[in-house]
DNA sequence: CTTAACTGCATCAATTATGTTGCAGTTAAT
DNA sequence: ATTAACTGCAACATAATTGATGCAGTTAAG
């Protein structure tokens, strides 16, 4: 939200209420056109569009909410996959099953947030923190290649997730997508028969090829 | 474009080049803001908006012609990696240059595109024809797993052609980038040290990890 | 129960985006 | 060189969106 530091007493219960279905219609709406209007928002939550522009003091606002609610569902999917002390192939798996949902729940927010800044629009630094944590104990625990690049990693494990949540089959559960999402990671795509160790030796000149 | 079925001669040169600059300058602003006006993308082709009105009918038929862009520079790529004839490894790899090029300097307007449908905003049927050719005769040839899912397979590589565009450096080639996504879709993050073929032995249910 | 908060509705204001038209000047194509 | 096409500019029209306000009725909270 936009206001400074949030001086006011808590809002009442109906408030409250109304404003997790606007952010829950806004997810829905922008979902199908981002360019949506606040009164296709307000139709879809049901309240009237009045209600919208009193609980969020403009469209900027509502995004900035919206990314907000994304930041707080990842960290409670980060706190409860335990990535600083759970073996770190669990902590992944159980973290991959929850972002999942996340991703399947709140595309259009999660394309909101700005991946590079910290600001009203940015990402919770803990939140990527924390998944470099985990990243960096899976390589310690000799799950990934002792030189990956942190960044890199990080951004695939995101990927495959975006990707795994955008196919995702009503016949497919969260946990057979996490698997799918996991082996990819790990072990590609490549047939573990064929030496592709050997096909691919040289990284200084990609031409080699 | 709109039009129903271009019954018209070809445009005159100078139109054509205020199309080109016009889409150009389209893709630039929108990856700043997809809810820029016409009149910011206008300034930005350096051309009056009434201009940008003639040539497109619409916004919609604007980014009608975006998609089409991106279609015709994927075809291009496909035929120029010679996907049905080349050795599997070799085509996959020019393929990944160039389209890694293609989707950093064609962001937005590759976003547009609807990758389930095939009408005016959808992806070029034939470029997922050739593309899937392309990732069958890789799985054939032993390169990848042979019983690796065709969707999911094509989702990962653009996805992580997606990825390695989002984050390419300066200080990185095309070709280095190039080779990070080929490795990665094949062998996967995992070090090749520990046995993670076991560890990810479950593949009925992921719950088992 | 009382009160303050909240909502819906109607209304108004201001801005912005979209799209069209006419005209004068310029430019590509034959 | 002639002509048709194209552009910029100014002007106009329209619609959509945003945002604010007052008021009456309803509801949560003490």
């Amino acid at each position: 939200m936009q206001s400074s530091f949030e001086p006011e007493r808590p809002l009442r219960a109906d408030a409250q209420h109304s404003i997790a279905r606007i952010l829950e219609a806004a997810e829905k709406v922008f979902v199908a056109d981002p360019r949506a209007s606040l009164e296709d928002v307000a139709r879809a939550a049901g309240v009237a569009r009045t209600t919208v522009h009193r609980r969020f003091v403009s469209r900027d606002d509502l995004h900035d909410a919206l990314v907000a609610t994304v930041n707080r569902r990842l960290r409670e999917a980060l706190d409860k996959a335990e990535v600083a002390t759970a073996p770190p192939l669990v902590a992944l798996y159980q973290l991959t099953v929850v972002t999942l949902e996340l991703k399947v729940d709140w595309r259009a927010s999660w394309q909101l947030v700005d991946f590079d800044s910290t600001g009203a629009r940015g990402i919770d630094p803990s939140a990527i923190a924390d998944l470099d944590l985990l990243l960096r104990r899976s390589r310690d625990a000799g799950l990934l290649q002792p030189d990956v690049d942190a960044e890199w990693a990080r951004g695939i494990y995101l990927a495959l997730i975006h990707e795994a949540s955008a196919r995702r089959r009503a016949s497919e559960s969260a946990s057979q997508s996490a698997y799918r999402v996991m082996k990819t990671l790990l072990v590609g795509l490549g047939n573990p028969e064929h030496d592709l160790e050997s096909l691919l030796s040289r990284p200084a000149n990609g031409r080699d090829l």
